[in-house]
RNA sequence: GGGCCAGUAGCUCAGUUGGUUAGAGCGUCCGCCUGAUAAGCGGGAGGUCAGAGGUUCAAAUCCUCUUUGGCCCA
């Protein structure tokens, strides 16, 4: 108990922190946690799973940093508040590390090593970095339940995936389409965005004009052509209709004899100088129209693949996807593109490849072979079209396109096969459980998040890869249309007549199974399609499948959904926070049927709650490195958290992440920034501690001695409790509605400035008793509340210093991460410690203290120097809660005056002008205000004090009168002639600073005073060491110091007095110069308690 | 190209329902204090609140446009 800390812990925070994680693993916190809150109302989190075959980085001790304060927090507000620790472990990025780690790359060569082999790579490889990720967790104090973690590649993960599948297919939302993909021929693969990005290059194409001739056209139109334009003529074969956009104004414009259409300030770029504008269309006289084919029907010609099947082709749609900037305003659609296959499903368009998987023409177009591959077919297509008259015009293009980063083959966009969930078939339901969600900050939710609902487009769920939650539908070999999507494993060995022993649903044993068509009445085999699911859909599944719902633990997923908070970065919006949305929406809102019975294979299934997954989510953006540069391997900026955590503490860390900024905002991380809270913050909290303990060891109190009443205490003490409660109120506030940062800055305030730097100031005397026994008593016990309330608001967010300050303030004492959270109203040190008036009286004398140094300063005449009077006006004093003369002491004595005097009415020192309340008063004289306002600093100083002491005054504005009481003025005070003075518009001080002879001897002996207790503490006496001491000064100086001597020798602890010195020349003298050109020597010897 | 966010002192950031002296920390200069602080305190200098326009008695705050940066999407 009170052993100091304030010096190791600063030096060394890793080392210090390593002791408190010893005794957590000792102790069990984390189970003694949950044990103490076992019967406790959850608060529940879930923790959105890492990846582990990464390595953790700085940014995610950002965000864990920011979990684990919240649920601190919770926890200590008595909830229970369980972490499952969860691992994301399927998907691409897992692929690629293998590929990389076997020198192979492209499905290809996966498929030559083998899936099963390759697979089983996969599974060796997710975990490479999990004993690093549970060391950084660790480290960081981010308490997490590592013991029992939900993996996504666990084979009970995967049912509960695909019980929910089964759910979204037995709604008919499960549903087989294309998706447009980029797409390498060669390596016969789609590709991630990410892998497109890596290889764009400049190439160089055709940019071709080519016209589209209008058929049964009506009145000016008749025998007109439209003018698409596009860089891909190996599209063309397979074009489908012509887009324009809804809101662009065409021309009908005229050139050889021919009538063409394009967006007007386009027609001199594609058609030349010579064109001619006949007339403006809108774009409404175009949509519908139909148009004579580019080539011969596709449809019809063997090799070629229906994509969408559809009723129309050849006519004019509108989207505003269309682009005024480049082409005529005109788009030829081909369905290969994203915008064209969304608009060819729209549109009911029938829509036909001739290019197949391999990038070859898979059909005989004109003069282009089947084979030729997609580019090469450009020019004697161009050719073509240019024999029948259909091309307008011709150039060479060169731009950035897409190439595979394998192989370097052009990338072509495909539409591949692909199988959706309709999530659009709810997006209402979305949109409108988002609103319900607490969002941090409100924006993200309702905009950011908000919109994408809004634009819901249905979910692409397949994946044409290896590693991941194999989709569960299996097809019949002979109609493609009798499938099946299965929801357990006991359905599946049902339908297969039983599964391997520990059946392993990966592929490529899930891929394996085959059973005859269930359906009455059809033959043929069921086989699995070969697609895996997006990994999002797996991460998604969390709340159900990290408890195998329904499997198991039905009631435990009951309890433990939604979650009441959740939090992780801002690119998750996307991602985790959307599939989490959108499958607990279905489920739980949208899948009726599931719930209505009440049970499920026999065995009650507790109803979930109806909404979304989570209650609230905190959003955090991104860590940049100090210059504000994005961390990357490649500039070398990354920060390791080993190393950061080594050299300023895991505290530190958090406390600077945590108090910067708003939390969405991408913030830089700087190490100097750290080290400065490290000094500032867990300085001050240690050094405050230090004190306390330094004086209760040396003055024997103890905690457990009878504490003052806390209306007996001093008025010093209630007011810093008072302040303890403000500050625990909004920190409560900032916590609760997930502003940390604003937790932050309170603590920071409360801490630095009123405990340290005015309470303990203002008190040191008082602890070693210089104020009486009762005061002493009261200042321990404040001292003592007050610590350990600001130690349990800090709790979350330092949990290494303020656990191991925490444990020192008593006998035997358990973790802080134990104790209950400072509730203002039922904590013993809290409840009822408000006092607003107290702390209004504060105010001024804060104002006033800081004022006074600032002439001190002015004057040049140092604080040591005692000066005979300050005289204090307060504007308004009347109007506070309490006098703030009761503080008068605390004020002599910080400016070190003999007497303060507190002045009211009309002071002569004061030049007074008044400016209006303009809240108040605006509300009232509106458009008034200006002449108001000038009326009112044209006040007297007569009628400005009348108004204070209550008198009412009227001003007239043109023929309006205004009643202007005190409360609708705000006073401008100025010092005028005779003192040295000085306000901030508040307060008004004047110092006397004429010096008598007895004060400038008092000033030689604080002088002398503050000389001999720095060399106390240069010699290193302990505060209670009793000491001997000699002086010598000339004849002079003793006479001005013989009145303060036995003044000194109290205060320096030499109970023997003070001697003055015959031969002063030994080396044990010291000698200081002193104001005035004086200078003294003493000698200093420490003396046993027994002499003393 | 679209959406969202941000731009306040040299740097990092606060700034409430619009209210008239725009704050803090760091840095810098000057000074002070110390029987808790590898510290601390006070003061000075430092601002076109990105720019322009608008609404209002009153704009850092609300609206529009412009501009710069970030993120997401295409």
């Amino acid at each position: 108990m009170f052993a100091p800390q304030s010096r190791a812990y600063l030096q060394d925070p890793a080392a210090a922190e390593s002791t408190v994680l010893e005794a957590w693993s000792k102790e069990d916190l984390l189970h003694r946690t949950l044990q103490a809150r076992a019967t406790a109302s959850p608060f529940v989190f879930y923790e959105g799973p890492p990846t582990a075959n990464g390595r953790p980085g700085i940014h995610h001790v950002f965000s864990r940093s920011l979990k684990d304060a919240m649920c601190r927090f919770e926890v200590m507000r008595g909830h229970r508040v369980e972490r499952k620790a969860g691992w994301d472990t399927h998907g691409l990025p897992v692929e690629l590390e293998v590929e990389k780690q076997l020198g192979i790359s492209g499905k290809p060569e996966i498929e030559k090593f083998g899936i099963g082999p390759f697979n089983q790579r996969c599974q060796d490889s997710v975990f490479t970095y999990k004993g690093e990720w549970e060391e950084v967790s660790r480290r960081v104090a981010y308490e997490l339940d590592y013991e029992n973690p939900y993996v996504t590649y666990h084979a009970d993960y995967i049912e509960s995936v695909w019980f929910l599948l089964s759910r979204f297919s037995k709604n008919d939302l499960l549903y087989r389409g294309s998706k447009v993909l980029p797409w390498c021929g060669r390596c016969g693969t789609g590709l991630s965005s990410h892998e497109v990005g890596q290889g764009y290059a400049d190439i160089d194409d055709p940019s071709v004009w080519v016209s589209f001739p209008l058929l049964d056209a009506p009145g000016e139109l008749a025998g007109a052509a439209l003018v698409g334009w596009t860089t891909t003529p190996w599209t063309l074969p397979s074009n489908m209709a012509a887009c324009v956009h809804p809101k662009f104004r065409y021309a009908l414009a005229e050139k050889d004899g021919q009538k063409l259409i394009l967006l007007a300030n386009q027609v001199e770029a594609a058609l030349g100088e010579e064109a001619k504008i006949l007339s403006d269309l809108a774009a409404e006289d175009l949509i519908g129209l139909a148009y004579e084919p580019l080539f011969p029907a596709l449809q019809e010609s063997a090799g070629a693949r229906i994509v969408h099947e559809g009723s129309r082709q050849h006519v004019v749609v509108a989207d505003d996807f269309v682009s005024a900037d480049d082409g005529t305003g005109i788009v030829h659609m081909a369905p290969y593109g994203a915008d064209d296959f969304r608009i060819a499903q729209r549109e009911d368009l029938l829509a036909v490849l001739a290019v197949g998987e391999e990038a070859r023409f898979t059909t005989q177009v004109g003069e282009v072979q089947a084979g030729t591959f997609f580019r090469e077919a450009n020019q004697s297509l161009v050719r073509d079209l240019k024999g029948r008259g259909r091309l307008v015009k011709q150039q060479q293009y060169r731009h950035s396109y897409p190439h595979c980063w394998r192989c370097d083959t052009p990338l072509i966009y495909f539409p591949a096969p692909a199988w959706f969930l309709r999530t659009t078939s709810y997006k209402e339901k979305m949109v409108e459980q988002n609103r319900k969600i607490r969002w941090s900050p409100a924006e993200i939710g309702q905009k950011r998040f908000g919109e994408w609902l809004e634009n819901n487009i249905d979910w692409a769920l397949s994946r044409d890869r290896y590693w991941g939650t194999p989709l569960p539908v299996w097809v019949n070999e002979e109609d493609p249309e009798d499938w099946v999507c299965v929801g357990s494993f006991a359905e599946l060995s049902e339908l297969a007549g039983g599964l391997p022993e520990d059946f392993d649903p990966h592929r490529p044993v899930v891929d394996a199974i085959s059973f005859p068509s269930p359906t009455p009445g059809k033959t043929g085999t069921m086989r699995r399609v070969p697609q895996v699911i997006d990994c999002w859909f797996d991460s998604g599944a969390m709340p159900y499948a990290q408890y195998h719902w329904p499997f198991e633990n039905r009631e435990k997923v009951a309890e433990q959904f939604p979650a009441d908070f959740i939090c992780e970065g801002l690119d998750q919006t996307r991602g985790w926070f959307y599939s989490l949305h959108a499958i607990s929406v279905f489920l739980t809102q949208v899948d009726q049927d599931l719930w209505s019975s009440g049970e499920l294979w026999g065995n009650a299934l507790p109803r979930l709650e109806a909404g979304g997954a989570y209650r609230s989510c905190m959003v955090n953006g991104l860590l940049l490195d100090k210059d504000g540069v994005k961390m990357s391997k490649r500039i070398g900026n990354i920060v390791v958290p080993a190393q950061a955590l080594s050299s300023h503490g895991a505290d530190a860390i958090r406390w600077s992440l945590l108090s910067g900024g708003a939390t969405h905002l991408s913030r830089r991380y700087d190490d100097k920034v750290i080290a400065e809270v490290r000094r500032r913050v867990l300085g001050t909290l240690t050094a405050s501690y230090d004190f306390l303990a330094l004086y209760a060891r040396t003055e024997q109190w103890s905690p457990e001695a009878p504490r003052t009443p806390r209306e007996k205490r001093a008025v010093l003490d209630r007011w810093i409790l008072s302040r303890a409660h403000a500050a625990a109120e909004e920190v409560t506030t900032a916590f609760a509605s997930l502003q940390p940062s604003n937790a932050l800055r309170v603590i920071e305030g409360f801490l630095v400035d009123e405990l340290s730097n005015w309470y303990i100031r203002r008190s040191r005397r008082r602890f070693w008793g210089h104020e009486g026994e009762a005061s002493q008593a009261s200042a321990f016990a404040t001292l003592h509340e007050v610590l350990e309330v600001v130690l349990r608001l800090m709790a979350p967010i330092t949990p290494f210093v303020t656990d191991q300050l925490w444990r020192q303030l008593g006998e035997k004492r358990d973790s802080i991460h134990l104790a209950t959270w400072p509730q203002i109203d039922t904590d013993p040190c809290l409840a009822g410690a408000r006092d607003c008036a107290l702390e209004e009286a504060m105010d001024p004398i804060l104002r006033a203290s800081s004022l006074g140094r600032a002439v001190r300063e002015r004057v040049q005449i140092r604080v040591r120097q005692p000066l005979s009077r300050l005289v204090v006006h307060v504007a308004h004093e009347q109007d506070l809660g309490s006098s703030p003369r009761a503080y008068s002491d605390a004020l002599r004595e910080e400016l070190n005056v003999k007497e303060v005097e507190w002045v009211d009415g009309t002071p002569d020192f004061l030049e007074v002008t008044a400016k209006p309340d303009f809240p108040r008063l605006g509300k009232r004289a509106g458009k008034d205000m200006k002449a108001l306002a000038a009326a009112i600093g044209g006040l007297d100083r007569a009628t400005v004090f009348a108004l204070q002491g209550g008198a009412t005054t009227t001003i007239m504005v043109e023929d309006r009168a205004y009643e202007i009481e005190g409360a609708d003025i705000k006073l401008q005070t100025q010092s005028a002639d005779g003192l040295e003075a000085s306000t901030d518009g508040v307060v008004t001080i004047g110092l006397v600073t004429a010096l008598t002879p007895e004060l400038e001897a008092e000033g030689l002996a604080r002088e002398v005073l503050n000389r001999l207790q720095t060399q106390r503490k240069e010699a290193g006496f302990e505060v209670s060491d009793r000491i001997q001491l000699e002086l010598a000064a000339s004849a002079e100086l003793q006479q001005s110091l013989a009145p303060h001597l036995a003044w000194i020798a109290e205060e320096v602890l030499a109970p023997n007095g003070l001697q003055w010195a015959i031969d002063a020349e030994g080396e044990d003298f010291h000698r200081w110069e002193l104001p005035g050109e004086q200078e003294i020597q003493a000698k200093m010897t420490r003396i046993s308690l027994e002499t003393a």
